[in-house]
DNA sequence: TTAACACCCGAAAACGTTTTCGATTATTAT
DNA sequence: ATAATAATCGAAAACGTTTTCGGGTGTTAA
């Protein structure tokens, strides 16, 4: 009942440990022979190496981590699932983390990280991250990192995102295109770069098709969740009375609009448009069916995993590592909110 | 730029590295002189202990397993969020793999946790895992196990779990205290025990309350997925036209169902009452709001890592360990389809 | 004075693997 | 025949920690 070890392979076979663990690695100075010997007791001995011993001499885990705000987020799953997909093709295992979209907790959690000793880290902002120092530690211990979604331009590092700002003005488009004469928009908070970058896309989208850009207009949604989408909405029906039309940052804000207008018996899209953005598969679940923008998260996850892995390659082989920041394809989802 | 390790705090302070080791370690047989002088040293390098060392040393890798079915679904991404957080709290990582609803994936999975060497597994079941030697395998290895939600009777092993068929009957029972006189049930696969159950708990109510059962009013949505609510839904309009009830197993079959009859003109409650199952928080952003039964993710996660975290205690202090199965109240959320 | 005891420290083994480098044997060329 | 080369193996160090066990010093009791 005891752990079968090199030892015990040599032992068995009257060899040295040496020469068992070459044979199974196909070094090339051992013979055919006395490779095939080894093999094969090693598989009737179902022998399995043990990797404590193998990490403390290799110094790799074989293992990587993932910070992300929040697990219970479709987006976020659908990142996970790529991520997952991705790693355990080339051997590596997840561990996955959340931030609760606190920076205290993001600190903490790459803390946990390098000290398990990862060989290399994935992150997603929390939403209060300005302070990156964290980031920058991990950096100075060259443990390979790669941002994704919601990323902090103050930080060299390999990046994959989306364009935020242009698929915003994509989606504001389409809202004028459909005949929109004054849109509103439903904004996340103040700080992470998407939301920023979103609302400067509905603002030059405005400007460009010479819509007047009215800041009483832009509803900040702290959470941009469906009760925030709900308050907004709200408020809005009780500020102006000719909107015709939303942008809202995410489906899901959009979607508590859209329960809003459905109580009140105001009509989507015939009184009211909405643009959702995310494409959360329910968006195509709720009457009416919510117009939205695409965001991969799937495809997001796989880049990252697959940028990353270069990374922890180039390292390991010492070579240098070239950051670069992958933009990834958005794409108009038409339904019938709009 | 050196690595901080024992040997090297003991070669500045001009001890053993022995000592040093014991003394982070408060052993009561180093002085407090010495101790207090280890620390300082220690903290000043910003000591931290190579888990690789350590885990090698102690065997064991303070790190758990999890095996899921797909991440992407809000029940188990809360499932997750209970388990993280509780790990965390004693120290543990999580690894999450998840199994495709594949016997083949999970089987691997399995093993790659195993040859990882995690302290501890959690997993909940594919739907078409009948086969469990590589569970038995598990339990043979003396690594605790703890199955959640979808559990296979046939191993014995900790689980945590919800009353499928008492919850099913309270839905069901909810209908027909709501006027239903033919009820229909959406239910899922013929294999995993919640389906079974969650019929079992149906029919039950059916025959409790003077209804006959008819096996064609028992459709099958093979992934309980919103399509497989959506063709359920059309089928059972050209099957029957005096249903006036349907039990989904899930949400997201309910949801799709609904979408079918909104399109249709068909009125829910009116002409048709629906209930749903999981609460995903979907089921109140949608028009109408589902009915649905609350099923605990959250909290299922809390005790299932709660309950591993014993079982590994038990076995580091090599004391029996006793299994034991964790029911969890379910509870009928009323809203507006019904 | 010796014996007993508490107190503090360190040598060394162990965990299981990988890899360097030298040693030995077998093979070929001269 | 010897020398050079190739083929095969193993000793040993290293990775960094934990823990057992024995040794040394100093104090107190007889």
């Amino acid at each position: 009942m005891k752990e079968v070890t090199l030892k015990q392979i040599a032992e068995n076979l009257g060899i040295s440990i040496t020469t068992v663990s070459k044979a199974l690695k196909d070094y090339p100075d051992v013979s055919k022979k006395t490779k095939a010997l080894v093999k094969k007791e090693a598989k009737k001995l179902q022998y399995k190496p043990n990797v404590f011993a193998v990490n403390l001499r290799t110094k790799e885990s074989k293992t990587v981590g993932l910070i992300i705000p929040e697990v219970v987020h479709h987006f976020f799953s659908s990142v996970i699932n790529g991520i997952i997909e991705q790693a355990e093709k080339k051997g590596y295992l997840v561990i996955i983390l959340q931030s609760n979209e606190s920076y205290k907790m993001e600190k903490k959690q790459i803390d946990l990280l390098i000290s398990k000793r990862v060989d290399g880290i994935m992150i997603s902002l929390a939403n209060k991250t300005v302070d990156i120092s964290h980031l920058k530690r991990v950096r100075e211990l060259e443990v390979p990192l790669v941002m994704f979604d919601k990323i902090s331009k103050m930080i060299d590092c390999s990046k994959v995102v989306i364009n935020d700002r242009e698929a915003a003005y994509m989606a504001t488009k389409h809202l004028i295109d459909t005949g929109c004469k004054r849109i509103a928009h439903f904004r996340g908070a103040m700080l992470p770069q998407n939301s920023i970058d979103r609302f400067l896309g509905y603002k030059k989208a405005l400007e460009d098709h010479g819509l007047k850009y009215d800041s009483s207009l832009v509803y900040v949604c702290e959470n941009v969740d469906y009760n925030d989408g709900i308050n907004a909405a709200k408020q809005l029906l009780e500020d102006h009375d000719d909107v015709d039309g939303i942008f809202a940052i995410t489906d899901l804000a959009a979607i508590g609009a859209i329960a809003v207008f459905n109580e009140k018996g105001i009509r989507v899209p015939e009184d009211i448009s909405i643009m959702g953005f995310s494409n959360w598969f329910v968006s195509s679940a709720i009457t009416p069916t919510l117009s939205t923008v695409d965001q991969p998260g799937y495809e997001m996850g796989k880049r990252t995993f697959k940028q990353l892995y270069k990374e922890m390659k180039a390292r390991r082989e010492n070579e240098d590592i070239e950051t670069q920041t992958i933009e990834l394809e958005t794409k108009l989802i038409k339904r019938n909110s709009t």
